[in-house]
DNA sequence: TCACATTTGAAAGATATTTTCAACCGGGTT
DNA sequence: AACCCGGTTGAAAATATCTTTCAAATGTGA
């Protein structure tokens, strides 16, 4: 089972996978033994060198033997090594012509404050271009189709997903589709009881093994809902009972920062897109909806002075 | 005599030649053979699609055997096929991204799904730019300063802007210091008046202008509190009560984008450096705290199978 | 500790690439 | 016209590379 999984995960997953490597290698570094994630590293350290290596090469070079280089081809979601390794032909040239950043390094204590706000930048920069490269937009399209004619969104998310959670209802309701952020989750599964084929719920858990979001989305899912993942883990249990699953991206994480803090950036992208995808499909009447919500604010505001 | 020539004028010209493929065909094509210059004809003309092709199947298009695709990648200055066609992968990955500048309009009703990921993502990413350019380092530092030392550190935002502040509040107190995000105006008066020197308080708001920020800042700032302002408009009204001003960006906002997407991005980015600068500032404690609260929750999530 | 499932690499099997070599072509010579 | 000969070409053998199989090794929970 949990093979079946991996298999119809990779294959499903990307055809050529152009510039999302690193990206896609964090993602599913969590999901591979470790020889594989050897392997997956050398790939992503270092494309080029790679990409001049043979099977055999790359397996001597990581200490594995050329079916683990193959293995972990096929997770990272190419028919076998070859294709692999002209993607990552592909790769280096796209690499060389960008030029390398400067602060690339983790975030230290003792670093002067410029340098962590620029370090910072970069980091959700990068964390931005890798979600947006590795978000699969058919499942999008189809969370996007789904959401737009629900008769009720509910979204599950606890922690720091929670406010991700909110965010995206909070939206959601700006264009007037009736939609709810739980929290609670003895509420998120009393709520989710009353779902039914035509609503939608939406479950948002970075790590995609949270039980207390997990939970809820089960029963959404029995209910006949159509059910959303937003998660880090494309493999993570919370994908049983997710229709659709849009992935998140992982980035590194360092001691100071930490991982809540890119997943929330990945996890804002990709509500927003969903959020911008449903407003397009229901432009008659979002259009209006975001207008009025705007007015309605206005008064309380001060006019500012001068 | 005529191959030896051939031979000593390929292998000492180019490497494995980067981009200059095409001219090196044309510049070659008088020395080849007419069935040579079928295949390097194909090879120049679609670089991607004859890297998709093996020996067999790029021979079998320009209607030629194996053998002279390979003497035709050996004439170009290759060792064989094989680096022949990971060239031509490199060659296509780079060309492809030359095109793509075009994602910096707004994003329109129309536009497909694809499109809308990538402008959202260019989007936030500029906005990240942006602000981190903008932002006033002294004024961070002296912030950082501020709320590290705090005995309390009282946040005060609505709307999407309260969501920032949960998420500061979360972070800070992840790292031991008591922080607390206020939603009602009325609450957050209500302890806005039990602050005094050597307390913090934080208001978020886009607009500078937001009443229900501005009101328990400045009773915040009438009671000695260190007041810190989070806002879009260095010249609103909040920052009348405010003894930092940090500066988000405000990014061009289309009738599908609202403002709030982008001020928010911004705001977190803000955020996350006041949370990074105070955890150094604490690292004794915030570490140790940090690694707990990690802990604590791994109880919520079921392991994955495998 | 044992039973079981997973991970791993050696070697067999399948493909792709390279090399070899004989047939072929075209033009110049007898 | 017939013949010869250097150069060109592709079929097939030889080699390299990639993929699959399978049993041993390793780890994991009872």
């Amino acid at each position: 089972m949990t093979n079946d999984l991996k298999e119809s995960f990779s294959t499903a997953d990307s055809p050529p996978a152009p510039a999302a490597l690193a990206a896609k290698v964090r993602t599913l570094a969590p999901s591979m033994t470790r020889s594989m994630q050897r392997v997956a590293e050398a790939v992503a350290g270092d494309p080029a060198g790679c990409a001049a290596l043979t099977v055999t090469g790359l397996a001597e070079l990581t200490g594995t033997s050329e079916a683990t280089v193959v293995r972990t081809a096929r997770l990272l979601g190419y028919p076998g090594y070859r294709d692999l390794r002209l993607a990552l032909a592909g790769l280096a040239a796209h690499q060389q012509s960008g030029r390398a950043p400067s602060v690339t390094a983790d975030i230290a204590v003792d670093d002067p404050i410029a340098d962590v706000v620029a370090k910072l930048a970069y980091d959700e920069q990068q964390t931005l271009a890798d979600t947006a490269a590795g978000l699969d937009t058919v499942q999008l399209g189809a969370a996007v189709a789904a959401a737009a004619t629900a008769r009720r969104i509910d979204i599950y998310g606890v922690g720091a997903s929670s406010l991700v959670g909110q965010d995206l209802a909070q939206k959601m309701a700006r264009i007037g589709l009736i939609a709810h952020s739980h929290t609670d989750p003895h509420l998120a599964v009393t709520n989710a009881v009353q779902l039914r084929s035509g609503d939608v719920a939406i479950a948002i858990t970075h790590s995609g093994s949270t039980d207390d979001v997990i939970e809820p989305l089960r029963v959404a899912f029995d209910r006949g809902a159509t059910t959303i993942a937003i998660t880090g883990r494309p493999d993570g249990p919370v994908t049983q009972y997710a229709d659709h699953v849009l992935t998140t991206s992982t980035a590194r994480e360092s001691e100071l920062r930490p991982a809540a803090m890119s997943s929330r950036t990945s996890q804002l992208l990709v509500v927003d897109c969903l959020f911008i995808g449903v407003a397009q499909r229901t432009y008659e009447t979002a259009a209006p909806a975001l207008a009025a919500s705007y007015e309605a604010l206005a008064h309380r505001h001060t006019p500012r002075p001068r």
